[in-house]
DNA sequence: ATAAAAAGTAAGGAGTGCCTAACAATGATA
DNA sequence: TATCATTGTTAGGCACTCCTTACTTTTTAT
């Protein structure tokens, strides 16, 4: 299983993909405050785990495997996310900072019910 | 700050000896599967803490500090696991599962809100 | 009372996840 | 082109949380 850490910036490498095409390991240093031999640690757990493939300087590269396990991070990110500010009236904030933790701890079953609470919820709320 | 096996464990001390007036480190290693000199390793932990005293085989004394960090657990603990199964809907087991997970990593916040929804919802149920 | 069982401690080891200091490689610039 | 800044690696260290093995202390039962 794939510690919380490891999570957070698999989680990071696959939305940096995604917005700039390329990350460096400096970019995962200064968006978490760790230094620059802890990530290259981290990112050779990661490459052991084929989560992703690391070249040292010549980049970054996430796998399939990654992707996927990247996007399932993301989605219970994102529903956690809404559920707290759209069900319980969380701030933003507060909201984001404990889906980044409960993330990776919470199971599929409850996050589905989640989704599908706050879908319901939702239709209710357009009827009345 | 507590670490999540940490406050399992006091968490657990405290439960027990509400239960039957004393606990022993033994109980500790057979509840959690961990060995005995982990056990002991954890106690000292809390006792540095102030969470407990700890005076070897003369027994286990939880503190004032660690009786009120318990029973923050304990609620934050039921507040989640009665969310989970009387909202959601899930079944009581994967609530618990989920409920001693998630206990420590969220926010008091979050917690208040969840039962300040639950006991909203429970009375609009009896009124209809 | 003594031997066996149970409970606890001490010593040493392993994995994770972080650190700093020092060094190497790459890239930009004067 | 030579130098300096940036980026990455190596080496060594620390704290936490777990482990095993071996020892000691206490309790229990014969």
């Amino acid at each position: 299983m794939i510690s919380a850490s490891l999570e957070d910036y698999l989680e990071f490498i696959h939305n940096t993909i995604l917005e700039k095409k390329e990350i460096k390991a400096i970019d995962i240093s200064k968006a978490f405050s760790i230094s620059r031999p802890s990530v290259s640690e981290a990112l050779i757990r990661l490459a052991d785990m084929d989560l992703i493939i690391y070249e040292g300087r010549k980049g970054i590269k996430i796998t399939k495997k990654g992707i996927e396990q990247a996007k399932k991070t993301v989605k219970k990110h994102q529903i956690l996310s809404d559920f707290f500010v759209e069900i319980l009236m969380i701030d933003k904030q507060t909201a984001e900072k404990n889906a980044c933790k409960i993330e990776h701890v919470i199971d599929d079953e409850i996050i589905e019910k989640m989704k599908k609470y706050k879908e319901s919820k939702l239709k209710n709320n357009e009827q009345s």
